[in-house]
RNA sequence: GCGGUUGUGGCGAAGUGGUUAACGCACCGGAUUGUGGCUCCGGCAUUCGUGGGUUCGAUCCCCAUCAACCGCCCCA
C-alpha cells in the first residue's frame, strides 16, 4: 500500500460504523427531548458573514480574536465557519422576523458542526458538533429554569452521573456596570502584578480577569468584588427566582460567583454543567449557557430577551464512555444467503431482493467465498438465520433454512421461502 | 501561540549499528471436496512516518519535516 499523502484535517474526525450508532442515539434523544419540551428545530448555514460573530460573540473574546475560520469568497465577502450557534439563530430570528410569530416565546433547537481554530486535545476538536437550544422572547425566570432542566435531563436520561451544575448571575446592565467599575478600582493600582492578558482585560473586559488561570492565586483575586454583591434589586430577585425554581424541580446546583462565561453577550443567569470523577481529561465542562438579553438588539432586532445553552456531543460521548454507559445494541443480521454454484447464486440475488422488500435485514456473500467462509461471515455478523441454496436445491425447487442459534435446519419450498423466514423471525423475537 | 510524548505488517505491541525484523489479535486458505463459533497447519512476499546526513553498513545515531496524542491558554 502506498503511504497516505492526504490526511484528515487536523482536529477533525471520521465517525465510522460502530461509533456512528452512538451518535444516532444521542441525536435521537436530543430530538425527542426537545419535542417533549416543545422546542422546534432550526437549521442555519454553516458559514455566516464574519461581522455576525464579531458583533454577536464579541470582539474581545478568544473566539473572535484567534479561533475563527474566516475566508474571503470569490465576491470578496468575508465569511466565517460558525464557531457557535447562538449568533446564527439570533440572526435568523431577526432576519425572518420570528418576533412577529403569534406564539411567544420562540423556542428553538439546533444540532450541527461548529468550527474553531484551536490546538486539538482530548475533548476539543476544530470541528465539533453542538446541540443547543434558544428560547427567545421571554424574560421569565421559569424559562431559565426550563432551559437548565432540559440540559440536565439530556444527561441524566442517557445515564450520566456525577454531574455538577454551576450557577451564577452576571446581573443586568446596571449591575454589571457597577461591578465593572469596582473591579477596575480593585485591580488597577496593582495591575502590574498580573499577566499580560489580564492587563489587556482590565480595559476590554475586566470581568474576565476573574477567569484567569495564571493569576488565580493572587491575593487580589480572592478579595475581588463579587458580582453577587453588586446585583441591583431586579437582578437579585431574578436570580432568587431561578434558584427557587431549580429547588422546586429538585435540580441541585452550586453557586459560583467566579463563573464567567467566555462570550460577551451573557447577562443575568449563567451556568455550566461539569462532570466529576476519574478518567476524564483536563476538560470537564460538558455544556454551558446563559441569558443574553441584549443580543437581539445588538444584531438589529427589537428588544428581545433570550436564553440558551449548547453542549458538545463529542464530550457527551466521552463522558458516557468513561462512565461505562453502553449505548448500542449488538447489530445483527436477520438472514444470510449461503450459495453454492452460479445458478443458485443468481437465484439468491433475486430472493435477497424479495427478503429486503419484505422488511428482512438480509445480505449475501460477494467475494465468491466457499461455503465455510460464507458461514463464518454470517456468524461474524450475528446472523439469526441462514438460507442455503445450491444448484441441487434449486432444481428441486427448495431451499434450506438454518437457525444459527440452535443449528436446526429444514427444507422449504422456494415459493414459501420469504414467508417462512418472516414467520420464523417473528416467532423468535 | 507555547510545552511534553509518540510514529515498526489491518490492529495491539517487542527489538538490535550489521547475512532471513519477535509475539499476540484479526483476516484469508487448508486439514473438514455443501455448513459457523473449538483445534492444528500455512499465508498475509524486502518494511520499520517522510526527506536528508553520519557510517563500510542504519529501523535503531544526528538534523529537518509531517502527523497523532496529551497538557497550558480558553472553551463546547
Amino acid at each position: 500500500m502506498r503511504a497516505m499523502e492526504i490526511n484528515i484535517p487536523r482536529g477533525t474526525q471520521d465517525i465510522l460504523p460502530g461509533t456512528v450508532e452512538k451518535w444516532q442515539i444521542i441525536e435521537e434523544k436530543a430530538r425527542e427531548l426537545c419535542n417533549r419540551y416543545n422546542y422546534k428545530e432550526i437549521r442555519t448555514p454553516i458559514f455566516e458573514e464574519t461581522k455576525l460573530f464579531q458583533r454577536g460573540v464579541g470582539d474581545t473574546t478568544d473566539i473572535v480574536q484567534k479561533e475563527m475560520y474566516s475566508f474571503k469568497d470569490k465576491g470578496d465577502r468575508s465569511l466565517t465557519l460558525r464557531p457557535e450557534g447562538t449568533a446564527s439563530v439570533v440572526r435568523s430570528f431577526v432576519g425572518n422576523k420570528l418576533h412577529g410569530w403569534p406564539e411567544q416565546p420562540v423556542k428553538l433547537y439546533y444540532m450541527g458542526p461548529m468550527f474553531r481554530y484551536e490546538r486539538p486535545q482530548s475533548g476539543r476538536m476544530r470541528q465539533f458538533v453542538q446541540f443547543g437550544i434558544e428560547a427567545l422572547g421571554s424574560a421569565d425566570p421559569a424559562i431559565d429554569a426550563e432551559v437548565i432542566a432540559l440540559n440536565m435531563d439530556m444527561y441524566t436520561e442517557l445515564g450520566l452521573k456525577n454531574l455538577k451544575l454551576v450557577l451564577n448571575s452576571l446581573g443586568d446592565k446596571e449591575s454589571r456596570e457597577a461591578h465593572t467599575k469596582a473591579l477596575v478600582n480593585h485591580f488597577e493600582p496593582r495591575i502590574d502584578e498580573f499577566c499580560s492578558d489580564c492587563k489587556e482585560r482590565l480595559h476590554t473586559n475586566p470581568l474576565r480577569i476573574l477567569d484567569c488561570k495564571k493569576d488565580r492565586e493572587h491575593e487580589l483575586m480572592h478579595t475581588a468584588p463579587s458580582i453577587l454583591d453588586f446585583l441591583n434589586e431586579d437582578s437579585k430577585q431574578y436570580f432568587e427566582r431561578v434558584k427557587y425554581l431549580l429547588d422546586e424541580m429538585n435540580i441541585p446546583y452550586e453557586v459560583d460567583p467566579g463563573l464567567v462565561r467566555g462570550l460577551d453577550y451573557y447577562n443575568n443567569t449563567a451556568f455550566e454543567i461539569m462532570i466529576e470523577g476519574e478518567g476524564f481529561g483536563a476538560i470537564t465542562t460538558l455544556s454551558g449557557g446563559g441569558r443574553y438579553n441584549g443580543l437581539v438588539e445588538e444584531l438589529d432586532g427589537p428588544e428581545t430577551p433570550g436564553i440558551g445553552f449548547a453542549l458538545s456531543i463529542e464530550r457527551l460521548l466521552m463522558a458516557l464512555e468513561t462512565q461505562g454507559v453502553e449505548l448500542t445494541d449488538e447489530q445483527q443480521l436477520d438472514c444470510y444467503m449461503v450459495t453454492m454454484g452460479d445458478r443458485a447464486d443468481d437465484k439468491a440475488t433475486a430472493l435477497l431482493h424479495q427478503l429486503r422488500k419484505a422488511g428482512v435485514k438480509a445480505d449475501k456473500d460477494y467475494l465468491n467465498r466457499k461455503m465455510k467462509g460464507q458461514f463464518k461471515s454470517a456468524d461474524r455478523q450475528l446472523t439469526r438465520i441462514t438460507a442455503i441454496l445450491g444448484d441441487d436445491e434449486l432444481d428441486a425447487g427448495k431451499i434450506t433454512v438454518k437457525n444459527m442459534k440452535t443449528g436446526e435446519q429444514e427444507e422449504v419450498a422456494l415459493e414459501e421461502f420469504v414467508n417462512h423466514v418472516r414467520k420464523t423471525l417473528e416467532e423468535a423475537s
